[in-house]
Parts: C-alpha cells; sequence; structure tokens
DNA sequence: ACTGTTTATGCAACTAGTTGCACAAGGTGA
DNA sequence: TCACCTTGTGCAACTAGTTGCATAAACAGT
C-alpha cells in the first residue's frame, strides 16, 4: 500500500505529469520505488477520485495531452500520517540469491554469464547514483530536505557498492568450482 | 514466478512436510525468499498436480495428518532449466526509504522511534546469521554445495550488516534535524 | 498528403502475494 | 469428559504488481 504515498512525495516535490512521474520513476526515485507507466496513471486515477490530487489542465484534458497533478492538503495530510506511522518491514525475495541456492543442488551452469551480467548492471546503476550524487548534493548544503535526501541517496549507493563486491566475490568463488550438470548427481 | 522453484530447492535439499517448509521459510530461507503457509500450500498442490513433486503418504492422508513432500525428476529437470535461465532483476522497493523521502517534505514526526525499531529488528536478524554461520559453516569446510551456500548466508549477513550501520547513521543525522511537524510548511 | 515514429494516456486481463478464516487431530488440565 | 490450546492443512477473497495492447496527437521524412 504504498504506491499511492510514492506519488503523493514525487508529486509534492514537483506536479508532474503522468509521464514526467514515469520518468522519475525509472530514475532517481527508482532507487527506492519503482513503478510501472501503467500503475502510475491507474493509482493517479484513484488518487484524483479520492480528492487527494488534483489535475492542472491547462487545455483541453484531451487525450495526447499532458496532464499535470498538484498535490491537495487532503493529500499532504494524508501523506503525513502514512509516514508518522510504523511500518513492518516487507519480506524481501531475492531471485539470484535463490538462484544461487539452487543451484547448490541443480549444478551451476549458465550462472556464471548471469552473474557476470548483474555485475554490469549494478556497477552502471552505482555510476549513475554517483553522477546524482556529485550533481545535486555537492557538499557544503545541508538542509534538512537535503540532508534526508542525500541519506536515501546514499543508502542506494551504498546497496550498489554491496551487491558489486558480493558478485565480484562469487564470481570468483564460482569460477574455481568443478561446474558439472550437478554437483550432487541425480 | 519463483516461488515455485524456492520449494523444490528447498524440498531437494530436504523433503519436508507443509509446515515444516513453513518453518524453513521463516528461518534459514528467508534471508532471499519468504512465503506465508497458505502460499506454500497452494504452491504444493500445484507441484503436485503438475507432477513435480509427490506426497510420501506415511498412512492415511487426512486433515491434521503430516505429508511430507519430495521431488520427482521432472521437478528436478525444471529447477534446472529454471536456474540456467537468465533472469532479469526484479525492481526493488523499500517502504523505509521512501518513508524518509517522505519525511523529507511532510516531516519526520514519529520517524526516529521507527528508525530504531527498525535498527533493533536487523541487528537481531544480524546476530541469527551469525550464529547459523558459526554452526553451519564452520571454518575448513568447503565442498562446491557449502560454498555456494556460504556465498548465500555471506549476503545475507552483508546485507544486514549493511542495513545496521546505514540506520545508525540515520538516526544520527535525524537526531540533529528540527524535527518539526513538516519542514517546509504547507 | 501519407506513412511511420515518438510522446502521452489509458484499459483489461493476468499473476503473485496477503489476509482472514475454517477445520481436523492430538494433547493438557480441571 | 469437556473445554481449551497447539499443530497442521487448507480455501476464498482481496490487494498489488505485471503484461499486453489500444488510442490519440504531434512531428518528421518523402
Amino acid at each position: 500500500m504504498s504506491l499511492p504515498h510514492a506519488i503523493l512525495t514525487a508529486l509534492l516535490e514537483k506536479p508532474s505529469s503522468g509521464l514526467e512521474l514515469t520518468r522519475r520513476f525509472d530514475r532517481s526515485f527508482g532507487y527506492f520505488w519503482s513503478a510501472t507507466h501503467q500503475q502510475i496513471y491507474r493509482e493517479l486515477g484513484r488518487l484524483e477520485t479520492d480528492g487527494l490530487i488534483r489535475a492542472l489542465p491547462a487545455e483541453q484534458p484531451t487525450r495526447g495531452q499532458k496532464k499535470s497533478y498538484e498535490v491537495l492538503p487532503a493529500g499532504r495530510a494524508e501523506l503525513a500520517r502514512w509516514t508518522a506511522a510504523s511500518q513492518d518491514p516487507k519480506p524481501h525475495r531475492d531471485a539470484l540469491l535463490l538462484r544461487l541456492r539452487a543451484a547448490a543442488v541443480v549444478g551451476t551452469a549458465g550462472l556464471e554469464a548471469d552473474l557476470r551480467r548483474h555485475l554490469e548492471l549494478h556497477e552502471r546503476q552505482l555510476a549513475e547514483y554517483q553522477e546524482i550524487e556529485k550533481r545535486d548534493f555537492p557538499p557544503g548544503r545541508d538542509g534538512t530536505e537535503d540532508r534526508l535526501r542525500h541519506l536515501v541517496l546514499q543508502a542506494g549507493i551504498d546497496l550498489e557498492t554491496f551487491w558489486t563486491q558480493w558478485l565480484r566475490r562469487a564470481l570468483a568463488d564460482v569460477a574455481e568450482l568443478p561446474d558439472g550438470e550437478a554437483t550432487r548427481p541425480a
């Protein structure tokens, strides 16, 4: 139940259209919350119906026209309520770790290439976050908002750093394994 | 589409009943895949129907009786197929990071207590994983399966370590903030 | 003008995961 | 022996997220 709150947060930071939100969720927002454009449009509709946001119609709100939204007081109140409430951590699922555990019983075929692919993805992501840090958080500025947002970005950077290191280690380990079809034959 | 494969992996490591699986998914398996007992029973039914696993009926398979399952060759083949295929990383969502970002616009009320609660949870989890490591992976043993499983556990340990560190830093940062109802007044 | 591509919005169907509850068997204490 | 608790299995309804496709306007080339 957090997508609406993610959208409210994004809109409070800057009123946007559906597509702009999609871009932001793909980009910087993505390191803590991701969403497809279909999800976003659907949720924007709900939030508008519920009176938490409203459209800023420039001209006619037909198809093919940009439609920007802003947060209404009720929306801000709802976000504040949600933010103040304590939440239980959601269970995590990691397909890559599961795969490695599965590989321990059915063999490591094909694993190495994919570990390498993941490593590349995480390296690219890390580089991107470091770019953002350099651009958006130069040393010296430390308003409350900046501090908190920097903290969030820092988590993203540290996580990507962790994964690149772990993957390198995993690759090194997998490389010196016998790598049969199955380690414990059927 | 990974729950069936998680169950196949777990059953290959050791044939189990629904409840035993539930316990394992709550415990060590939980650091890379979690599932409720309802999910597990449902999936066991499907896997049996599909001929990937079969029940080992001790007596009568009535209600209130333990019913253990083992993986059939078709199940092992399916798991091997899945493990060898490359998969795209799933998008991640982290409610805590989202909350922090939301707190940057609607205020940090209630945040500190919850960060502290999360810190405790992660510390406890970390301690538990370290226990498991000490018990299940004493230095010296390094068969292929052990190596891979240790690698997975290591990821769990390192992730929990990361979170405890990050949360301590976040707490320190939040502590010296003005902490008004909203940092940027409505 | 016409064809194709990009931008922008959106619906519908499906899959995966969660929540709430039900039911049976076996043990425990009063 | 009856009431209650724990263990073990399971269904049904709901919520969240994914996938596939449709539609329309704007623009670019030919």
